[in-house]
This record gives structure tokens, C-alpha cells and sequence, in this order.
RNA sequence: GCAGCUGUAGCUCAGUUGGUUAGAGCGCCGGAUUGUGGAUCCGGAGGUCGGCGGUUCGAACCCACCCAGCUGUACCA
């Protein structure tokens, strides 16, 4: 009988996610844990809203059955009602507010940090699944809120090590670019595309928006890219308002008589008398017109942080680090489910982003050393001393896998183990305990050139007592 | 969605104008070594050459279609 060929699954990951590990989890707790220290600080409370929503509760609306909407994953429930996991924080956060408004304290405000996840075509550094750690205060209109988020998102960043003058918080205002548009005659119908077009402007240059806010733009590829079809004197009027350098009082002219763009500045003008009144300079938080955010429900103010050293991309070369965070007003998401308008504010950080900028910073998120106890004959003897280590506040295992001894140390090489613990009969008889510096042997192994010599140099060995085995490890790694 | 590029061992890749049995390094397993990591040496397992058709005496290689991945671009509540 001829063997058949099984058909094997591929071991493989799902486009656009990530397996994560070791250092990498230890540098992002470090990140969360301060975020949220600083967010704590400024009185926020957590919240934690749940994966799934219901897909019309993020807002999505179902086309057809097999597909509820692109850009979200969603699934049926066995009542046949639509699911979605959340693609951000604020959807949710507006239908929690909505569902418990009577109960909360306005204004309410909440932060919340877990992945979220966007069906889309996944690039470099652009991932199906990320993380997002967020801080909205809900029931306000107050400047005042949408400069607290300025204040603490700024405070935030130096709580993470970054220096005065590597980061930098913009605030603009959609009122603003509403203002200019309306004083240049521009159909309303264009304003998405204006907006897109601006936002693109530290990506593709001056050059670039000129050509998405006119006929269009081919790209690279070949590809075109229809554009906003403004004239030019509609195109320079933009282009000159967002163009960077500008001031509150240099935009004025070009917004005035426009009732949205006079409202924009005022609020330009409110929110920045209160950072400046704390003492935030321009180094720190910053007004710049070329801030827009893409996104169709902000309503006002809308801010951005932003890193200004380079960032390595994974092929070794600099690139200039986009927003590792971004945010803005929002007044009409609540207002879906209730029907009353809550005025809302809310900033978001990309903390995968931040990550990969923090570790090439040399922000390392540090494990305990690792000690490992090798099975030596006596089963629990080895547990009993990696018990002794643990109790004593060490990362300490038992090997307990069925290898022989040089492949026990081939192991303790391979998880970075700092330190072996070795007990055989011998030892055990003698009262001793074999303690092996992995690290001071790795050094040793590169004079050595035989294998004999090697296996008799017993590189970084000691012999000491059994009893005082805590203190002889103290000794060798210090104490955490 | 549009465009370009790439699919050969678990991973990274080589494979001559189309020619017999498709290779290397790494990793894995066994041994040199029953209690000492590295380096080295010996041996071994592991392949529908992305898929399906076509051209040919003969296809990993040429052609058509499909699929997947990567890169750019668009969309992104």
C-alpha cells in the first residue's frame, strides 16, 4: 500500500499581525505603565470596554450579509446579529456614554489602552492589529479640556525619557481650513478631499497637495489619483494657510468674515492662553496650520504629536517618524445613539509607533536574569533549590525537559540564561552546589581551541556550599 | 481597488541558452562526548520547484490563466 502524502496546514501568521515576545513585551509594559501613570496623575480612570461591538454601535451599517463593512472584522452572532472587534477606542467609548449617561459625572473623563484592529491592507510598520491608549473627556465644550490633553499628551512624552526639543504637541483647528475654504468660494462637496490632500503634505511636499487639490497626481507606480479640481487662486489660498510658519494673527486675513474660521480662532486663542498660562512654550505645544488629521468627525480643535529626531526604518535607513499620536474634538458621536449632542475631546496614542521610536532610542525593557537548575538524577532536588531561589526573590526553573546534560546547558545558553545551577551526586555528597556564570564562560570559550580544553576549562564554574547557596547567587548578580 | 516585483527544504537563497537523480548555508535529529555551553568533524531526515493548463522528445526554467506574498499608491468610519 502506497504511504499518502497528508495534506499539512501551513504554519504561517495571518497578514498584518504579529507575534510578539521577550523584550519587546517587557519595553511596552514600560511604555504603558508610564502613560498611564501620567494619565492617572491628570485624574483620569480607566475604563475597560469590551473586543467586540455591535457592528451598527461602531457605526458601520450592513450593506450586505456576507459583508458587513471593509475595514472592520465582523462576525454573526448565533441570533444573527452583526458583530465587530473595535477599530478604535472612541466608538466605544461613545456608546458606553451614551448606555450609562444618567449615572455618570459630566464631565466624564476615562482612558482606556488595548489593540484594536482595522481590516485593511497591511504595509511597513502598519499592522492589522495594534495598540492604542487613549484619554477623552466627554460632556465638556470647554477649551480648557482640549488643552489639558495638550498639556498632559506633552507631559506624557517626557515621562517617557524624550528631551525637550524631540517632540513636539501641533494643535490646529478644522474651523480654520472651513474658514479659508468659505472665503475662497470652495464647494462644500470638496472640503473631504481638501482635507485629505492637506494632511498628505509632509508626505508628498508642496508639490504633491498642489497636485491633489488640482487636476490630480500620478504617483510612482504609475497610478493616478483623481484630484480636488480647485482653481489656482482656490489652491494657492490653501497651500499659503497651510504651509508651516504660520501665526494666530498671520491666518487671521485669510479667515476673516468667515463666521467658522473667526469661531476657529478664538478657540486657537482660548486654548493656547491656558498652555501658555502653565507655562508650555512653543518648543513643547505648538500651533501649525498643516495639521488636519484625516478623520471626518473631528469638529474643531485637532492636535498631533509628533517626534522630530530620525527614526531607522527595518532596511537601515532614516525616515522621518509620522505622529506617534493624534486626537482632536468631536461633538456628534454620542449625539447617534441619543440624539442630544455631547461635546467631546480626546487624544490617542499609537503606542506600537512609540515603541519602535523608543527602542531605537535605547529604551529596553528589562526581564530578571534567569537562572536555571539542571536535572541531575535527583528530581527534587532541583526543584527544591529552584524553590530556594525563588523564595528568595530569583527567576530560577528547573530544567524540566529529558536531555542530557550538554544539551540542558545548550538550553540554559539559548533562554539567555545569567546563571546554571548545577547538584550532581557527587556535589550532593559533599555538601556542594555548582554555580555557573554562563556569561563569564562565553568569554573563556573564545580563546579556547580544542574541545578538550574547553571541556576542562570548565569555564565561569564555582564550587560553593550548599547552604550557602542564596548568598554565593546574591553575590553574582546582585540583588534587583 | 490600481501598478510593479517575487514565489525552489522549517528559514535565507543558488539553480548555466530548456537536458539524466534539484543544490548550499542555517536550523533540526544522531554520533565524535553516559557530568559541562562555543568552534570543528562525521552521518541523517526533510521538496506536489505556489496551482492548473499549454508548447516541447524533454519544463524549476518558455507561454496563458489563477492564487499567494512583498513594495508603492488610493481608501480608512
Amino acid at each position: 500500500m502506497k504511504e499518502q502524502k497528508v495534506s499539512r496546514p501551513k504554519a504561517r501568521l495571518p497578514r498584518g499581525f504579529r507575534d510578539r515576545s521577550g523584550a519587546e513585551i517587557a519595553a511596552e509594559r514600560k511604555i504603558l505603565d508610564t502613560i498611564r501613570t501620567v494619565y492617572e496623575s491628570y485624574g483620569f480612570a480607566p475604563l475597560e470596554t469590551p473586543a467586540f461591538e455591535y457592528t451598527d454601535a461602531l457605526g458601520k451599517f450592513l450593506p450586505d450579509v456576507d459583508r458587513p463593512n471593509e475595514g472592520v472584522f465582523s462576525l454573526q452572532d448565533d441570533d444573527g446579529q452583526w458583530l465587530s472587534l473595535r477599530y478604535d477606542h472612541t466608538a466605544p467609548l461613545a456608546r458606553y456614554v451614551a448606555e450609562n449617561f444618567q449615572f455618570l459625572p459630566k464631565p466624564f473623563r476615562r482612558y482606556a489602552v488595548g489593540p484594536v484592529w482595522r481590516n485593511e491592507k497591511p504595509g511597513p510598520g502598519r499592522f492589522r492589529q495594534f495598540t492604542q491608549f487613549d484619554a477623552d473627556t466627554v460632556g465638556s465644550n470647554s477649551s480648557t479640556a482640549d488643552a489639558e490633553l495638550l498639556m498632559m499628551l506633552a507631559d506624557t512624552l517626557e515621562a517617557l525619557c524624550l528631551e525637550r526639543g524631540e517632540y513636539v504637541v501641533k494643535v490646529n483647528n478644522r474651523k480654520l481650513l472651513d474658514g479659508v475654504l468659505e472665503a475662497a468660494f470652495v464647494d462644500n462637496s470638496r472640503r473631504g478631499t481638501v482635507l485629505r490632500a492637506v494632511d498628505k503634505l509632509d508626505r508628498l511636499g508642496v508639490d504633491g497637495v498642489r497636485a491633489l487639490l488640482g487636476e490630480g497626481r500620478k504617483d510612482d507606480s504609475g497610478d493616478f489619483t483623481k484630484g480636488a479640481g480647485l482653481n489656482e487662486t482656490q489652491i494657492e489660498r490653501v497651500l499659503t494657510f497651510s504651509t508651516p510658519g504660520a501665526t494666530l494673527d498671520s491666518v487671521a486675513p485669510a479667515v476673516a468674515g468667515s463666521a467658522a474660521g473667526e469661531a476657529g480662532l478664538k478657540e486657537l486663542e482660548a486654548i493656547l492662553s491656558v498652555v501658555r498660562g502653565c507655562g508650555f512654550g512653543e518648543e513643547r505645544i505648538a500651533f501649525d496650520t498643516g495639521i488636519v488629521r484625516g478623520l471626518d468627525y473631528y469638529t474643531g480643535p485637532v492636535f498631533e504629536a509628533q517626534l522630530t529626531f530620525k527614526v531607522k526604518n527595518d532596511d537601515g535607513q532614516d525616515v522621518v517618524f509620522g505622529s506617534v499620536a493624534g486626537g482632536g474634538r468631536y461633538d456628534d458621536l454620542v449625539a447617534r445613539f441619543t440624539g442630544q449632542t455631547v461635546p467631546a475631546t480626546g487624544v490617542s496614542i499609537g503606542v506600537s509607533r512609540l515603541l519602535t521610536a523608543m527602542t531605537q532610542r535605547g529604551l529596553t525593557g528589562s526581564t530578571a536574569p534567569l537562572i536555571v537548575v539542571l536535572a541531575m538524577g535527583d528530581a527534587a532536588g532541583s526543584f527544591a533549590v529552584a524553590c530556594e531561589l525563588r523564595a528568595a526573590g530569583f527567576a530560577a526553573e528547573a530544567y524540566v525537559g529529558n536531555k542530557k546534560v550538554p544539551d540542558q546547558l545548550k538550553y540554559a545558553d539559548k533562554r539567555g540564561a545569567a546563571l546554571v545551577v548545577m547538584e550532581g551526586d557527587d556535589e550532593r555528597d559533599k555538601g556542594e552546589i555548582i554555580l555557573k556564570d554562563l556569561k563569564a564562560g562565553a568569554e573563556v570559550a573564545k580563546t579556547v581551541e580544542t574541545r578538550a580544553d574547553w571541556v576542562g576549562a570548565r569555564a565561569g564554574q564555582s564550587i560553593v556550599k550548599r547552604a550557602n547557596l542564596v548568598a554565593e547567587v546574591e553575590k553574582l548578580l546582585g540583588r534587583t
